[in-house]
DNA sequence: ATCATTTGGTACAAAATTGGCATATTCCTT
DNA sequence: AAGGAATATGCCAATTTTGTACCAAATGAT
């Protein structure tokens, strides 16, 4: 058994790797990506896999590619959202968080396996180290709340709560975050993580999900405080 | 009869499992599944069952496969409805609803307006109609909830109802209203439904998050009863 | 205005990967 | 025992990726 099958990373991985990332959001509409050579570098992948790829992003016009200047993300590419959520506000999202998330603690308290902990332990640890940012913070954030309504197995939450997601993915959030996240609030939301994470394990259902809504509450309140500032 | 052979581990399988990767959103469209000599590997089968089970769905133009490239899911492939809400189940759909609901009724009667109570007493007039017959009052009872999320003002909320009653509508669920709605479930409804509203009318969040998670619970027991016999 | 740098565009051949296929064997059902 | 399906193996042809080199257009600094 000499042969090793590494597997192909061909374009369509690639150009499927970016079209995640324009739709996530790490590439927002009209900016341009990295140059070619520098995708090639860090995908690890030879530069006309990259081409291969972004051609064939350009033909779904998801980019604008212009020689000798750069490929941009084109203007309407991350329009595959819909427009109720594409609009919604923050205290809508928090609202409907608020609708969901107890009750996902519940569910996560019934369903929980080992490896959701390590999940979640995984990614506090991103959350609580020293030189976190509140980019990387609030990609870990996003994740961790996504990892625990995938821990309740229930698919339509899981798609439900990915869609929410997608919006605080959005251009205008990226400021939000920048302003409402300080390394006090970062710590308070942290040490709720922890606590909710330890309500769940020792299957606590209600403590999890008033925790939850303690948690929200929180964010409500530092984004009403951002607002006001 | 001749489709009576029960096959061991055979194309068919795989097939289905395939299948079922695809719709769950493992594989997208565009992307390019494992080289068949993995796949193989992967479920411990042989790359000739591999073979025969892909050429069954390029067959049904789930998969498109180019030689020497890939076999890559094919672009129209589980375009238009949500995979993770097409395949969900009726107790994903019940737990989703337990999330969200309660909570709507606490932001309803934050947001709550007269003409939103007329739309609802509209709606429950026409459950409580002698006449009406499972799929009257299942449209209506849809409604019902639809008008419930809408009366929160959270076009976010709005959104996420509409699209689990999108789920409702399927054909599959036509077979579970006829055996899940009699005269009782229904008269029962129709009452909570009305004690719903009521608490809402005058202004009580907690009572009406209660009085939903009580109509829930009975929508759940009716269907667990439903699919015992 | 000019020049150096950056960036995409193109060409080409070697190497690797992948689906297509043919063959013989084993296992299970009939 | 016979037939069909899955297995195991090997090789072929199509396609892609890679690596390198060089060109053209745009950008920015001098």
């Amino acid at each position: 058994m000499t042969e090793q099958m590494h597997k192909r990373v061909g374009s369509a991985e690639i150009a499927g790797i970016l079209r995640r990332e324009i739709s996530k959001g790490t590439f927002v509409a009209r900016d341009r990506l990295p140059p070619e050579r520098m995708l090639a570098e860090s995908y690890s992948v030879a530069r006309g896999t990259i081409r291969e790829a972004l051609n064939q992003l350009a033909a779904e016009g998801l980019v604008e590619i212009r020689p000798g200047s750069g490929t941009y993300v084109a203007i309407g590419a991350s329009e595959g959202t819909n427009p109720m959520v594409a609009n919604a506000g923050p205290l809508e999202l928090i609202d409907a968080r608020f609708a969901l998330e107890p009750h996902i603690c519940r569910l996560a308290v019934l369903h929980g396996r080992l490896q959701d902990f390590d999940r979640m332990e995984r990614l506090m640890e991103v959350m609580e180290a020293p030189g976190t940012d509140s980019v990387l913070f609030a990609n870990a954030d996003t994740e961790f709340h996504s990892v625990l309504a995938e821990t309740t197995g229930n698919g339509l939450l899981i798609w439900i709560v990915s869609q929410i997601n997608s919006v605080r993915n959005q251009e205008q959030w990226a400021q939000m975050r920048h302003l409402t996240l300080n390394e006090a609030i970062i710590t308070q939301y942290n040490n709720q993580h922890r606590q909710i994470v330890n309500a769940i394990r020792t299957r606590e259902p209600e403590r999890a999900a008033v925790l939850m809504k303690e948690h929200l509450e929180t964010a409500r309140l530092s984004l009403t405080r951002a607002a006001a500032a």
